[in-house]
DNA sequence: GCCACGGCTGAACACACGTTTAACGTAGTG
DNA sequence: CACTACGTTAAACGTGTGTTCAGCCGTGGC
């Protein structure tokens, strides 16, 4: 954790620099500029790892590692926002944070398990909330898990749009000031939302129950 | 619109020919590929075009003209939901669709311009869903927008991931299955969400008002 | 009929990468 | 000391890919 690089293996500073660079500059980062981050040679990051795949599937099992030993380390009562909002804070974790963005952009596998891990903790947090009697019921507890962890995903995504486009900052860049960026800008709708719902009525839902019942009838 | 590409000039085949393309396989797709799909040379696709990324940026302004003329003929009664679900049902549009997802995961200025539409339309609809009392107010209308849209945006990229997870059907590949499989496994859930919110009093709102001002003072 | 021109092609070029290879140095071991 | 094993490097190799080039072909104008 508080390792200075200095102190680590080679191969433990290349893994390091791997997750960092492909957390920057995206996973078209080449080998050399890895290798010259972690002061080796390029040679000897595919000695080490056999080829630029096989050291991204490292980065990925890293990466996963250090989550849930994070996980585990602090007592499940936390939120999944507070979870990501935790991840990207602390400064250490922000090469680890911004490594997820670019696997959940670029549809690695990383990206499926760590969501999966998002909405199982969601699903947990949830039920946890309905018992103490401050979270609602569901019909679809699972959905609805998905539901929140997919509007999570789609700010993060969304600002890195914005960033793209020249609007606020890029989660791969400052991780911290970004989320902070996102939770000041949505934060207030977001509770207000999940406070108060959406529509005055349940027509809408009652429609699509009716129209899930035609459904099965036919 | 229902011209054979056989009618098309070259160019035009071409620039739709990368738009299926690069919907398919991602913007690393080779010129050749584009090229061979289009029954010209890769020699061709750069004279008229300059190069790849003028390329990229010919498809993007040509997917945007069509999401443009698509929604001015459409009258502006229609849902964020139903303007994705239309845009992914139509067989035709189909390629469209998979480019936008594309750049979505790919940060691309296009998906800027895209979500921006999104949330324009998604505000429309809420203010007029407020005026017709279907809608209930909020302190903070544009973040709500961006909130709806986030969720939405977030549960394509998920759809994304699970099927690169190996579960379900990529956006990319069959979006009209992509989406019904989405719908179907979150509809409900999104619903119950949007009608009845998910906490069952205003303590977290509350309290995030309260740490605003408390901020405010000092 | 001939010329110019623009669409078009196939081959060649240039470059950025991932990966391979041969060699070097050093620490441990008999 | 010799020898092995291993971490390490610089240079070379091969390949995939964007782009350029020289020329072909058909069409319209004079």
């Amino acid at each position: 954790m508080n390792v200075r690089s200095e102190d680590l293996t080679a191969r433990a500073r290349i893994r390091d620099a791997a997750v960092a660079r492909f957390g920057r500059d995206g996973f078209r980062a080449p080998v050399r500029a890895i290798a010259e981050d972690a002061g080796v040679s390029a040679g000897l990051v595919i000695h080490h790892f056999g080829s630029k795949d096989a050291l991204r599937a490292e980065c990925d099992a890293h990466v996963l590692r250090v989550i849930r030993e994070e996980k585990s380390s602090a007592i499940a009562e936390k939120s999944p926002a507070e979870t990501i909002g935790m991840l990207a804070r602390v400064q250490e974790y922000a090469p680890l944070f911004a490594y997820i963005v670019r696997s959940l952009m670029d549809g690695g596998a990383l990206a499926a398990h760590f969501v999966d891990g998002l909405m199982d903790d969601a699903a947990d947090y949830l039920e946890a909330g309905e018992a103490a009697g401050t979270v609602r019921g569901s019909s679809d507890p699972r959905g609805r898990a998905r539901q929140v962890v997919a509007a999570q995903v789609g700010l993060i995504v969304m600002a890195q749009l914005d960033a793209a486009a020249g609007r606020g900052v890029a989660p791969t860049d400052d991780p911290a000031k970004a989320i902070d960026e996102l939770t000041s800008r949505t934060m207030l709708a977001g509770l207000e939302l999940y406070t108060h719902g959406l529509f005055t009525d349940s027509r809408y839902l009652d429609a699509y129950r009716h129209f899930q019942q035609d459904k099965e009838k036919s």
